[in-house]
DNA sequence: TCCATTCTGAAAATGAATTTCATTTTCAAC
DNA sequence: GTTGAAAATGAAATTCATTTTCAGAATGGA
């Protein structure tokens, strides 16, 4: 499953990670919950893959590195992620939620193809715009939108064509 | 649950459902499934609402017409629906599968209120440009996309301010 | 160090979506 | 109109991702 992404920044730097991991634990405080090994770990997981990652492929990942964690923590660990801003869930409506990271990221959109699973990412200032002129039109208070395009990659259409 | 629905047709006609009958009754034949009753009445009861439904929620409005009409089979005739397009699938992101009907209507979006679950209908030419452009760049025959738009709607926030 | 609070993770529960299967219905051929 | 193969039906069972439970372990402020 390939997932072209187009970003700001080539890779996550030591400081980044440093500072994302500040993030959490200022989080935790916060909200008077613990700083554990586990909970480091999988933020340190997650940050080192570029890719929009589901519970379950995240729980793989981390376990290379820690194979008692289990699902359920990194389940809770990805929505106390979610809470601090660090990550972010997308719906590809495949019934599977996704997450990817969000520190520091440009507001970008997805197009998916049907066929194989594969995203590539692309930015549009329009519909950003777009959020708000139609949330003042109608009273609304917008929080956020999601934005996705469905079809079918060159690949697919390539392997179509053969068979 | 409010809906608010800014359409072009203000009330399906008597004519309007004989054409859905007809599409749906064409589409079987197509593909060498029989015409029952059963489908019939779900695609009316269907027709006859504005809303975004929930199969859930169309099985409940079907059983008023036809109390021995299953669950299973207001799932699957939904599914033909979406099929020949006379359905088609809205995800509001809450983990409910909503249905509309496709048949006669502008492409359109939906703004969805966070805290009650109300949506709005709104229109924009640009999104279904801009789902064209992209998937020019990008070398994707696309075929569909989503745009909704999260927030909180005027009464939620004045019953807010009221706590 | 103490200990109340939180965390952990296996297992169980949940709930929407989907499939199974025995029975009934459709419809094209006779 | 009858027949019979194929499809439809619907209750129940299953699937599968997500979420909760609970008993033991770990954390961190006093």
């Amino acid at each position: 499953m390939l997932q072209k992404r187009i970003d700001d920044q080539p890779s996550i730097s030591r400081e980044m990670v440093r500072e994302a991991e500040g993030m959490l634990h200022q989080h935790l405080k916060r909200v008077g919950l613990k700083q554990t090994a586990q909970r480091d770990t999988i933020l340190r997981t997650f940050l080192d893959t570029r890719d929009h990652l589901s519970t379950d492929e995240l729980h793989r990942l981390v376990q290379k590195k820690d194979a008692g964690i289990g699902y359920t923590t990194v389940y809770r660990t990805l929505k106390l992620l979610a809470e601090c801003g660090l990550a972010s869930e997308v719906a590809f409506h495949d019934g599977i939620a996704r997450f990817e990271h969000q520190y520091n990221r440009r507001s970008h959109h997805h197009m998916v193809c049907t066929e194989c699973g594969s995203s590539v990412e692309f930015f549009s200032g329009e519909v950003d715009q777009l959020e708000k002129e139609i949330g003042r039109v109608h009273n609304y208070t917008t929080t956020r939108h999601t934005f996705q395009i469905y079809g079918v990659c060159e690949e697919c259409r390539k392997r179509q064509r053969a068979s």
